[in-house]
DNA sequence: CACACATATTAGTAATTGCTAATATGATAA
DNA sequence: TTATCATATTAGCAATTACTAATATGTGTG
């Protein structure tokens, strides 16, 4: 068992951060997908992606294999597909609550 | 059933992209405290505490309650609870998956 | 080898975010 | 009602982050 500080999971934290980093986790949670594949499915500027796709290999969020002239990015593992699932339930929660509970007058 | 946009996912995930933000949920996860209470724990400052906890409301993953002259805040619900759990649980094996698997010579 | 295509890197700048100090507001109690 | 304590807000500045354009590197193919 390793020891979790603070600046490392600041540092994965990180990785979810940012509206691009987001979309290219969306875009490759369920298949890997080549560099320019994620570029042209977020309609954005190749290096500004690949500056991205470097950030979330650091993050360990994602990794990356070459293959060819291709680099097939893809999401580490489960567990991080299941964090990525998990934000969309929490704030799905979150939002029902307030709907529920905060719009009463008073 | 509320949809997830993207922009509302984004300041949700914003409250988790801060060091100060993120010290503040864990040190509210279990029970509520104070703005000074939190900015003691935190050896933090007043007003930088102060703004963080609007911003963390605003994410929607705190909610404070006036009691007398003190306001406490508290994380919103055990969904965002277990969300933080999680944080811990993806980055240890994320970090185990590195040492085991990206360490070896090639 | 030369060329085309895929990806990465760099440098400069724009935009966003976070911090501090000062001040304001709000609540209680003497 | 004035003093005190708790919290919030504001403004200005420092630091960080994101974006774009240009260029470099790397890989396969004719």
């Amino acid at each position: 068992m390793i020891k979790v500080d603070i600046d490392t999971k600041m540092k994965f934290l990180h990785g979810f951060s940012n509206k691009t980093r987001i979309q290219i986790l969306e875009s490759i949670k369920e298949d890997e997908k080549t560099v320019t594949q994620i570029v042209d499915d977020l309609n954005g500027n190749q290096s500004n992606i690949s500056q991205h796709l470097t950030c979330l290999k650091g993050c360990g969020l994602i990794v990356g294999r070459q293959d060819g002239k291709y680099v097939y990015y893809r999401v580490r593992n489960q567990l991080v597909r299941d964090l990525l699932s998990m934000f969309d339930v929490v704030l799905e929660d979150v939002q029902n609550d307030i709907a529920c509970c905060e719009n009463h007058i008073d």
